[in-house]
DNA sequence: CCGCTGATAATCT
DNA sequence: GATTATCAGCGGA
C-alpha cells in the first residue's frame, strides 16, 4: 500500500513523481508515462480556480483521493489530488500498458497498442474509470501502486489543450516513451 | 504525416 | 448561449 503522504508534496513535484510508476485498478493499467500538474492558485486553467463547486468538490478534499469528471460531454478524466494546498490535482494523461493488456483491448475496442492509453480519455476508459470512481481512496483496493527503486528520466514542457495559463511547463513525460499522447516538442 | 470535423453534456457567463 | 484539462474518422499530401 502506497503512503498516504506521498500524495501531499508539492502539485508539481508530485506530477513529476508520479511519472514511471505503475498503477492498477483492478490489476489493470501499466506505468504511467504523461502527467499534468493544476495548482489552484494563479492557474486559471485550473477547474478549481473559481472555488468550490459541485464537481470540483474533490480537489478541495485531501490529498490522495481521485478526482473523476467528464470531458466534452463523452469522455471521463482523472485526476490525483493532492499537493500542499486545497485545489490541486494532477491529470493522468497516458500509461504504457503493462498489465491485463487484453481486457484493456476488449474495454477499447480496435486500437493500436500505442493508443491503447495515450490520452485521458483512453486511459480512464482502457482502466474502467468512471465518475463512480470520483473521491476514491487513493491508497485502498482497487488501487494498486508499483514505485521503482531506480531514478526515472523525465521531461516537462507546456500542458496541452487548455487556452489559459499555457506558459506554465507543468506536463511531464516519460523520456523516450512511445506511449505519450504527444511528444514535448 | 497533417488538419479538419462532429459527437455530446456539464459547467460557466 | 458559449466553452470545454477529448477522441475517432476522414480526406489530402
Amino acid at each position: 500500500m502506497i503512503d498516504r503522504a506521498f500524495f501531499g508534496v508539492d502539485v508539481v513535484s508530485l506530477a513529476r513523481r508520479l511519472v514511471g510508476i505503475t498503477l492498477l485498478v483492478d490489476g489493470v493499467g501499466g506505468v504511467i508515462v504523461e502527467t499534468e500538474a493544476y495548482h489552484r492558485y494563479d492557474d486559471a486553467a485550473a477547474h478549481s480556480a473559481r472555488g468550490v463547486t459541485p464537481r470540483t468538490r474533490v480537489m478541495f478534499g485531501p490529498p490522495g483521493h481521485l478526482y473523476v469528471y467528464r470531458s466534452y460531454g463523452l469522455h471521463w478524466c482523472m485526476n490525483v489530488v493532492g499537493g500542499t494546498l486545497p485545489g490541486c490535482a494532477v491529470l493522468l494523461r497516458a500509461i504504457q500498458p503493462t498489465h491485463a493488456v487484453g481486457q484493456m483491448h476488449e474495454r477499447r475496442g480496435k486500437v493500436t497498442s500505442r493508443l491503447l492509453c495515450a490520452g485521458p480519455g483512453r486511459l480512464t476508459q482502457a482502466l474502467g474509470v468512471n465518475i463512480s470512481h470520483n473521491g476514491a481512496d487513493l491508497s485502498l483496493p482497487p488501487f494498486t501502486w508499483i514505485i521503482p527503486h531506480r531514478a526515472t528520466a523525465v521531461i516537462a514542457g507546456p500542458r496541452i489543450g487548455i487556452t489559459k495559463d499555457v506558459h506554465h511547463p507543468w506536463r511531464f513525460t516519460l523520456a523516450g516513451s512511445s506511449f505519450v499522447s504527444r511528444r514535448v516538442g
